[in-house]
DNA sequence: CGTCTCGCTTACGTTCGCGTCAACCTGCTC
DNA sequence: GAGCAGGTTGACGCGAACGTAAGCGAGACG
């Protein structure tokens, strides 16, 4: 069910990341899984924090940005100073994530023109050197 | 003009980079500005080069793949086995860059989402606790 | 009982993308 | 001709995000 207790292991083939990885982002603060003795287990609320943080990653954040972000995730009891700083990080993290955006939609608009160009080239030189 | 050279003070100024950037990207072969006498200098076409290095790390791409890429931007000469590689790493990075787009929207949603909420939890506190 | 597998901690190593000297040349200008 | 500004080439340093190796339990198995 959604509320299984994962194993390291099971989280990384889960995740595609290592232990070392997991254990990192542990020691950076990023994810709190349980102990049962000394080994960890991972719950739901981890699972989650782990796929914000590997999308994070993917859109260039740092992990110390990646943190300050998951607290706007996380509904803890905090006061209001705090609670606004968080929104405050949250804006400007969207800010960044709208500018790529618009950014990402021109590159790619570009990248598709020059393959094209590129493609013709190759039929030009095909046209040229005639194999049949 | 848009073919005037510069320097590479004049290149940093623009471009928001250091000096010692633009020694790094010409030692791992991303740009080849031209010499007089000792001194660098940038043509239009280092500053087309370097506004599409700048732009493929805001993306997250390596140094390495970038410089790849850079080889479908440049008309030049080779052979057909070369441009069809070129090809290939084009279509792969754009390939990145698309499902990129498509999970940065889900992203910037599910932000929005977050920070409406912490706004509205922020709201909540203060009818609790009403200053006037 | 031995040994295997998992996981744990500690700690040093590595890659990327530069920053930061140090030492040198070169062309003014005073 | 001394100084200075601007550029040059090494070479070493550094922080981020892990990799890797060493060594230590603790439970499972035959």
């Amino acid at each position: 069910m959604s509320d299984t207790l994962m194993t390291i292991r099971e989280m990384c083939d889960a995740f595609e990341v290592t232990p070392r990885t997991l254990r990192f982002y542990e020691a950076r603060e990023l994810i709190f899984p349980q102990r049962r003795g000394q080994h960890r287990l991972y719950d739901r609320r981890d699972r989650a924090r782990l796929t914000l943080i590997l999308r994070g990653k993917r859109f260039g954040f740092s992990l110390e940005q990646i943190r300050q972000l998951l607290e706007l995730y996380e509904p803890g009891g905090v006061n209001r100073t705090q609670i606004a700083a968080t929104i405050e990080v949250g804006r400007d993290r969207l800010a960044d994530m709208e500018r790529q955006y618009a950014e990402l939609s021109i590159a790619i608009d570009d990248l598709r023109r020059q393959i094209a160009d590129a493609e013709r080239r190759l039929v030009a030189d095909t046209d040229e050197h005639p194999t049949g």
